[in-house]
RNA sequence: GGAGAGGUGGCCGAGUGGUUGAAGGCGCAGCACUGGAAAUGCUGUAUAGGGGCAACUUUAUCGAGGGUUCGAAUCCCUCCCUCUCCGCCA
């Protein structure tokens, strides 16, 4: 949520800083509604300090021996009740300002940091840096995709079974799949609570104030599962519930920056994606992912996020899977998101980059909707978010499957894994 | 799901409808005492919003929302949550 002095005070800064989204909005409206709903609060809360002072001129009357029916306590009396009326009447009109504001206020994106690069989509990126070589397919040979290794491997349900238990875009990991699956989560929770994160494993289902704290509410509801008889969603990501670990909390500063890191399943239904990625493990409605958190001092927010990114970049390093790092551009970045940066792995069998892990800082957004702030000394203020991906799980074994497809079907693993995976570092066929 | 108890400041805990943002204690901070510390003493110690350069001032907040009243932590209604016992259950 964006900052309602800076509406009050500035609309235009906030609109131009929203059209680098590629958003065009007009404030002048929202900022008078800003503007009256704070005359408003004024004029009500001095009519309360009148209405006060009369109390207690009555209690003070009547102590002193006044006879509570006597003339001077009744004139009182009708006063205290004529301003009354007068402040339930201005509170009424203030409540409608306030919804008002704050609906409107919820809707809007968080303001893109000033080193977000100027573009309008994915196509106005720009790629920052890159690490190892690309596995390309020698000369006659042919790679594959991961859904067809995994399948030929046994490693996961062909789909018509995980579409008998669920629906389509979910998928059951099978034998040796699924052992590989669970030695990814592991690998990377030892890999990141060795670098000083605190694991957390929180409820994954949430409530809609948590999903409004993180931004997926109000705006992006058709992205969740929502259960029909609870106010509970499936969360999308582990970031909703990490977010609302610290909601409507005051940290010691000496505390920050704290950093969790988190595996959980994810629930996306993925609306408006149909025919896309129909195969395998790349969009499916459940997910595994670790997600990697910070919350820390907004002076520190700018290196966290570097150091953050790096910790993410840190697990594709250590399983030998090359990949880039993109910077978005404004009108490609989140909802919440100040700035971000996508790790793209590269997929051999694909022939192409793809969206791994995304890191980034959401500044004081998620911070002023969950009400998360921290003391230093006798001042109280928002303190920054972030979050990124460390990694999702899913597409790090499609890169792995299909970085380490062999000439006779088999697929060597990372040096790293081997020991998550009982000592085998080699998936082969089942016979 | 059934029965009961309860929700007050960072924590514990008092509070008869009348100047209560709330006694007392603990904790914390500052000062004094000390060679230093402990102990002791004194002072201070919530959050959010408005006005003011500031000192300061004002409003709201005792689980949440309504109501009664000139005035509510205190009375009434609704809801939420927590705890205990029983039932069910991984």
């Amino acid at each position: 949520m964006l900052d309602q002095r800076l509406l009050r005070d500035d609309p235009a800064l906030i609109s131009g800083q929203l059209a680098r989204r590629g958003i065009e909005i007009d404030l002048t409206g929202l900022q008078s509604i800003a503007i009256q709903e704070r005359n408003l609060q004024e004029q009500r809360s001095d009519l309360q300090a009148e209405g006060n002072r009369i109390g207690k001129a009555v209690g003070q009357q009547i102590q002193a021996g006044a006879s509570p029916d006597g003339p001077e306590v009744r004139d009182l009396r009708d006063q205290g009740n004529r301003i009354k009326q007068q402040v339930a009447g201005l509170e009424e009109e203030e409540k409608v300002l306030e919804a008002r504001l704050r609906e409107q206020l919820l809707t809007l994106p968080n303001l893109p940091d000033p080193r977000v690069p100027e573009g309008h989509s994915e196509a106005d990126n720009v790629e920052v840096s890159t690490w190892g070589t690309p596995r390309r397919p020698t000369p006659g040979e042919t790679l594959q995709e991961h859904w067809q290794i995994a399948e030929r491997l046994g490693l996961l349900d062909s789909g018509e079974r995980s579409v008998r238990i669920a629906q389509s875009r979910f998928v059951t990991l099978l034998g040796q799949g699924a052992r590989l699956e669970r030695a990814l989560i592991a690998f990377m929770l030892d890999r990141h609570t060795a670098r000083g994160y605190t694991e957390v494993m929180p409820p994954i289902l949430v409530n809609s104030a948590s999903l409004t704290g993180s931004g997926q509410l109000p705006k992006f509801a058709e992205e969740s599962f929502k259960c029909a008889d609870d106010d509970l969603w499936l969360t999308p990501t582990a970031e909703v519930p990490i977010t609302s670990l610290h909601r409507d909390e005051v940290i010691p500063a000496e505390k920050l920056p704290l950093k969790y890191v988190a595996h959980t399943p994810c629930f996306r239904r993925e609306a408006g994606s149909y025919g896309r990625d129909t195969r395998g493990l790349i969009r499916l409605h459940q997910f595994n992912k670790v997600e990697l958190y910070w919350f820390c001092h907004p002076e520190q927010s700018q290196a966290a996020h570097e150091r953050l990114t790096r910790d993410a970049e840190g697990v594709l390093e250590a399983l030998d899977l090359p990949y880039r790092r993109i910077e978005l551009c404004g009108g490609d970045l989140g909802f919440s998101a100040a700035r971000t940066y996508d790790l793209e792995v590269w997929l051999a069998g694909a022939g192409a980059y793809r969206e791994i892990s995304s890191c980034s800082t959401c500044a004081d957004f998620q911070a002023r909707r969950s009400a998360i702030r921290f003391k230093e000394g006798k001042k109280t203020q928002l303190l920054h978010t972030l979050n990124g991906s460390g990694l999702a799980i899913g597409r790090t074994m499609a890169a792995l499957l299909e970085a380490g497809q062999q000439g006779d079907g088999s697929v060597s693993l990372p040096a790293a894994l081997v020991p998550y995976m009982g000592g085998i570092d080699r998936l082969s066929s089942p016979g």
